[in-house]
DNA sequence: AAATTAAATTAGATATATCTAAAAAAAATG
DNA sequence: CATTTTTTTTAGATATATCTAATTTAATTT
């Protein structure tokens, strides 16, 4: 039984609600996400509880069923192998994909994404320096800290971004702070948690912790 | 005023069916066409004059309008340039296109297409050997005829097929007849009409009149 | 021209997906 | 623990898209 393009929109929804280390998920969480009212939520809980994706016992609160996780697992592999090529191949910048993925991420054909895999040399992180599950749903997600989290004097590397929204990825861009950027964490703020770091050896920067507590750091 | 889905691939058939037979459009017409039943089609004939990319009146027939025809042109060549894309750059065989085409060509970005078309280096052609729209609605076809309904000793070269199915796509690969292979019409059998052409000055070929019926060659 | 047949449309039903407003249940507060 | 507030669900409406069965209109045949 296959999920509507809705259906799988929802649950990739509820999937990364789950992970964020949320016990439950409540249904104003998921309108919040998707943009939608609460009471269409409720209805939809009962069609996914229907599908067997999701446990769901009205006003109990809802889990995602281990064929609702790999399924949503294979929605966001979809989505961040399409972010790949648009970037990769068609020089989109990595703050114009989110879009376009979304609705790519819904067209089926299981023969499409394994030649994608292929021809993107099978990578394993997206352009925001998300991991890409496999086609059995295995994610390698590397060990990583919110850039605000450092203290003084330790160095990295950054690999993500917490915040994807176009506006704060051109931040990024214009301020020169890139997935792969080597960093040292030179002073912290106490009083704002703001930061300044050094990039590359060559570049110092000063951020809000707002902007530090969205930058996702791979510690060395 | 956008187009959903369903109304996109209601107007292509009709596209379709105007090009071919010319004259009127009827109800049994585009429910063959679409697989789908005559009432569901006058269903959907009210809307698309709704939205004034057909003229209609009932029990009177249709017409499609200017700018019906338009964007039934870019659904085309999104349509045809994903097959390209399927075909050069995954590797898939051209019978194996349609049905992912037939999803991909409903992504909504004006940015993605024109990217496409230029990663695949502005094809004039799908793997078919239908012509490709340009973004202005353009479509440059070249004059070609049945095989069929070439003279003995006539030459030219197959340039598209009329039928895109599947089974008739491999058929084609088994017995060696591909676009772009020069042919020589050897023998006609009045009786049945069936042919014997010469391939790439090699290979001998026997066909029915079926088959040559749906192979488009371009004389020379 | 009247009767018959074919084509097209409408009526009424079902399924998906969404909304606003009202009701019900759970959680928080004093 | 009773009351208030918040959350969640249900009721009822709208829009899309499809179907079967009935009806209407057009076309064909006698
Ligand atoms: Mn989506
Ligand atoms: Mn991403
Ligand atoms: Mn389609
Ligand atoms: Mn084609």
């Amino acid at each position: 039984m296959d999920l509507t393009i809705a259906e799988e929109n929802y649950l990739k929804a509820i999937y990364h609600l789950s992970e964020g280390g949320k016990k439950s998920v409540s249904t104003n969480d998921i309108a919040g996400e998707i943009q939608t009212k609460p009471a269409s939520v409720s209805d939809m809980l009962r069609r996914l509880s229907d599908k067997h994706v999701i446990q769901y016992k009205k006003y109990y609160g809802l889990q995602i069923t281990e064929s609702g996780k790999q399924l949503a697992l294979q929605t966001i592999r979809k989505h961040r192998l399409w972010e790949v090529f648009l970037v990769d191949k068609l020089q989109f910048a990595w703050d114009e994909v989110h879009e376009v993925a979304e609705q790519l991420e819904h067209i089926q054909s299981s023969l499409l994404i394994q030649r994608l895999d292929a021809f993107l040399n099978y990578p394993k992180f997206d352009p925001h320096g998300d991991p890409i599950p496999d086609e059995y749903g295995d994610v390698r997600s590397r060990p990583r800290i919110p850039l605000n989290e450092m203290n003084i004097d330790q160095v990295g590397q950054i690999v993500a971004v917490k915040d994807s929204s176009a506006a704060f990825l051109r931040y990024l861009d214009k301020v020169g702070a890139y997935i792969g950027a080597r960093i040292k964490v030179l002073d912290k703020v106490e009083f704002d948690g703001s930061v300044e770091i050094l990039v590359d050896q060559k570049k110092t920067l000063f951020m809000s912790k707002d902007v530090a507590s969205n930058i996702l750091v791979l510690q060395s």
